[in-house]
RNA sequence: GUGCCCGUGGCGCAAUGGAUAGCGCAUCAGAUUCCGGAUCUGAGGGUUGGAGGUUCGAAUCCUCUCGGGCACGCCA
């Protein structure tokens, strides 16, 4: 990146001037007639004086700017808008930077992530509201990683707990099915039975009194449900194996409630007294004391929470993998219950300070209606992958293209990806589902359409371009712009890094393909005596394509 | 009741202290004998919910206010 080079000289000259500033940053300016990056820098230096009339931030900018005018890689700089610096690249700097435009700036600070998402408990099945923090937390965790950080993939699921003996309930009043089903079939069933023990919890005080005894005689393990929990378990698990190959998630570890529930039992009975409360016959953290809200960790029951779980959790997942922090991709409806909870694990475990993080993200709504998996009424993710796969495939009978399933599959799922990810995570999202999974416009399949008609391009091209000479190059407005688009790759993905914000690169992509495209559609690339150099373009363009959609988690296909 | 989040063209969103508030959908008008039309060009559409304030500079920060969502002890 000629950013790198720029910011130190920026820097330099700054200091050289006898000015202190550890703020200095290149922004990427609205318009290219503001320069390919601006910096505010003389108006932060004036700002203490700009009142008195002392300081001119002009003044400041134009000695600045005299310290760079000579570089060998600026065209020019300009001072204008009451003190901005306008930093003009050479084209042929960024031309020659093409062929590595796909580097990503490792992070100066390399930490160890964690990054824990899904969560999706057993016993259920995945709809649309989960997909966001498979494919949020799936996508971080590729652009954190790309950034030099070590990632570790985590999931959590919970095998244990009241919606298990809900689930068991149902599955011993519809009685297990009677014949083979594959594991779509049988993540239906288990849905059924666990929105059927669901259901009689509210309505029955008798079922409710049942499922309790059911519950805490699986937290014991007592063998009167054992057969049909380990049963229930396995179905489960190979249900979630198959969708975690349909989002192309490997996690490195999955934990379990199960496995941490005494543990975190233990910690809070320790503790009990000095961390913890007992209150009306539960154990509780009294968060009100720092501000938060009371939580129960072990109820009257005298069964573990899921507070009390997440205790054990932590330490287990520090243990497993040293992390400096661990980031929970989880709802923002949560952010109470972790604000309360990361308290108390610091409290705990004092090593843990400071590491836990939760990662909010807003709420998946579905324009039709709600969703609840307590009564069934849900899309789910393979009810949402064959509406988009219908979709994509009317278009390619239009379009007289020929695609494969193998291609439907991946430009249906960038379409769902794509979706999720172009919000920022904060914002709310709420689905419609005739129109919110776009195959046109501010879409994935428009991306991966750039991408393969790059690609094709490409192969008419033949392999082997010449050398590409510098002297005298001209480029058309549409030439630069795409090349200033192009190195800007590598900023913005260390950005979506720093902020947790998938959504940037998106962004980005979306623009850089909409550069593309119109250098496209104006100029010939083959046929044409500037070949070398739009080849070079084109290339470049379809490698940060690439690139750009494997941080968001989504194929690019050669053909589409 | 207390706390947190959100409010930006008809609709869905972007921009989290910088310059002229961007993009897609929808609407209207156009582009293909030529490297892929899931594409491209143009047009209309905005006092960023409202009122104050801080700042050289505010969609962004502060105060108040209106509207919506979420969370607040035995679910996960």
């Amino acid at each position: 990146m000629v950013k790198d080079q720029l910011l130190r000289d920026l820097k330099k000259a700054v200091k050289d001037l006898g000015y202190q500033a550890n703020d200095i940053v290149c922004a990427i300016p609205p318009t290219p007639a503001f320069g390919d990056y601006s910096s505010n820098i003389a108006l932060q230096l004036a700002k203490p004086e700009i009142k008195n009339g002392k300081q001119s931030p002009i003044d400041i900018a134009n000695k600045i700017k005299g310290k760079l005018d000579k570089t060998n890689y600026l065209e020019k700089v300009e001072v204008a808008g009451g003190g901005f610096l306008n930093f003009f690249i050479k084209g042929e700097v960024l031309v020659k930077n093409l062929t590595q435009v796909t580097q990503i700036p490792k992070d100066e600070k390399p930490q160890k992530l964690m990054v824990e998402y899904g969560h999706a408990n057993i016993l259920k099945e995945v709809h649309l509201g989960h997909l966001r923090t498979f494919i949020l937390g799936e996508s971080l965790a590729r652009i954190l990683g790309g950034a030099g950080h070590k990632v570790f993939r985590a999931n959590y699921q919970g095998d244990i707990g009241l919606h298990v003996a809900k689930a068991i309930w149902g599955i011993e009043k519809l009685g297990l099915p009677s014949k083979e089903l594959n594991f779509e079939e049988k993540a239906e069933y288990l849905g059924k039975a666990y929105a059927q023990g669901s259901l009689d919890y509210e309505e029955s005080s008798e079922a409710k009194q049942k499922i309790n005894q059911i519950n805490v005689s699986l937290y014991r393990k007592e063998p009167q449900f054992q057969e049909l929990y380990k049963l229930g378990r396995k179905w489960s698990l190979e249900y979630y194996d198959e969708v975690y190959k349909i989002l192309g998630i490997k996690y490195d570890k999955l934990f379990f409630e199960s496995e941490v529930y005494s543990r975190g039992e233990q910690l809070v009975l320790e503790n009990t007294g000095k961390i913890f409360e007992k209150s009306d016959g539960a154990v509780i953290f009294p968060g009100e004391k720092y501000g938060l809200h009371n939580r129960v960790f072990i109820s009257s029951a005298g069964v573990p929470t899921y507070e009390a779980k997440d205790l054990g959790l932590s330490e287990k997942q520090f243990e497993t993998f040293p992390f400096d922090r661990d980031i929970h991709v989880v709802g923002s409806e949560q952010e109470g219950y972790f604000k309360v909870v990361i308290k108390a694990i610091e409290m705990v475990l004092p090593k843990l300070s400071g590491r836990e993080f939760h990662l909010s993200y807003g709420m998946v709504g579905l324009k039709e209606g709600k969703m609840s998996s307590r009564t069934g009424e849900v899309v789910t993710v393979n009810e949402l992958l064959n509406m988009v796969a219908e979709k994509v495939r009317e278009v390619v009978k239009e379009s007289r293209l020929e695609v494969n399933r193998e291609v439907v599959r991946s430009v249906a799922m960038g379409a769902i990806k794509f979706t999720y990810l172009k919000f920022a995570p904060s914002s709310n999202l709420v689905f419609d589902l005739q129109q919110s999974v776009s195959l046109q416009g501010d879409s994935g399949p428009y991306l991966q359409y750039t991408h393969a008609r790059i690609r094709s391009v490409l192969r008419e091209a033949g392999e082997g371009g010449s050398e590409l000479r510098m002297e005298n190059l001209e480029l058309e407005v549409e030439e630069r712009n795409l090349a200033r688009r192009l190195e800007y790759f590598g900023s913005v993905a260390g950005q979506a890094g720093k902020e947790y914000r998938p959504n940037l690169i998106c962004e980005y992509l979306l623009d850089l393909a909409k550069d593309f495209n119109l250098f496209y559609q104006k100029h010939r690339i083959i046929a044409s005596e500037k070949k070398d150099l739009r080849l070079a373009l084109t290339q470049a363009t379809g490698e940060v394509l690439k690139t750009g959609l494997e941080l968001l988690g989504i194929e690019a296909p050669e053909r589409m």
